[in-house]
DNA sequence: TCCCTATGCATCGTTTATCTATGTATAATG
DNA sequence: CATTATACATAGATAAACGATGCATAGGGA
C-alpha cells in the first residue's frame, strides 16, 4: 500500500478511533491494524506527535491510569476534537467523491 | 480542501486523464479544475516534475505539436503506463473502501 | 503603439506528514 | 535469566506537493 495515500487521513483516523471509547497509545497501534484488515499500519513514530500535537491544539484529553500492573497514558476526544473530526470526514467525503468520479470518467 | 488528501494520487489522475486521450500540460491544468468541479488544483510546480517523471520511466512519451500558432508539448500514455494505472487504480481502490469501512465503523 | 493578460513550459527551494531508527522502562514468558 | 511483549517518546531522514519565479509568445484593449 502506497503510504502516500495516508497522508492527511492518519488525524481523522485517530479521533475516529477516540469517538468509540478513549484508549491509549499502544492499543492504537494494534487496533489500527485489527481493523484495517492489515491495511493500515500506524507507526509510533507517526502516533506519538500526532497525539501530542491534537492535545496541545484541545481536540484530545490525557490521563494515566494504572491497570493489570501497566501505566497507560489514555486518551479521549474532547467537544472540539469532535467538531474537527465531522469535519474532515466531511473533507474527506469530497476528496473521495470528486476522485471517483474522476477515475471512472 | 486538505492538499496533504492529494498526496499519492496526482499520478494516478495524471495518467488517467492521458488515459483518454493524449494532451499537454497547461490543457491538464484547466482540465482538471474543470473535471474535479474546482475541488482539485494542479499546479506547475507539481504537473511537470511529474511529467518529466513519468517519462523517464517510460510510462508516458512526449511529443511537440504546432497548433493554433503555439508550441506544445504533447504527452501520451504507454502500455507500461497503462499497466501502473492499473495498479494506482487498485490501490486506491483498496484504501478508499478501507477508509470507508473505518469511518462509518 | 503599448501594455496587460492568457497561454505554455520549466525549475529551485520550502513545507510538512509520515517513517526509520533508536532510547528507556517494566511485565510476562520460557 | 534471557528474550519478547508492552508502553511511551523523540530526532533525523524521506518524499510529495506547492509557492515563487523565470522565460517566451499571442492576443486584445486602450
Amino acid at each position: 500500500m502506497n503510504k502516500e495515500l495516508l497522508k492527511g487521513t492518519t488525524e481523522m483516523m485517530i479521533l475516529k478511533m477516540l469517538e468509540r471509547q478513549p484508549t491509549y497509545g499502544y492499543e492504537m497501534i494494534k487496533n489500527f491494524e485489527l481493523v484495517s484488515n492489515g491495511v493500515f499500519s500506524l507507526k509510533e513514530g507517526t502516533l506519538y506527535p500526532i497525539l501530542h500535537a491534537l492535545e496541545k491544539k484541545g481536540h484530545i484529553e490525557s490521563y494515566w491510569h494504572d491497570q493489570e500492573g501497566r501505566k497507560r497514558k489514555y486518551y479521549r476526544i474532547t467537544d472540539e476534537g469532535m467538531l474537527s473530526l465531522k469535519e474532515k470526514q466531511s473533507e474527506w467525503g469530497t476528496f473521495a467523491s470528486t476522485m471517483n468520479v474522476i477515475l471512472d470518467h
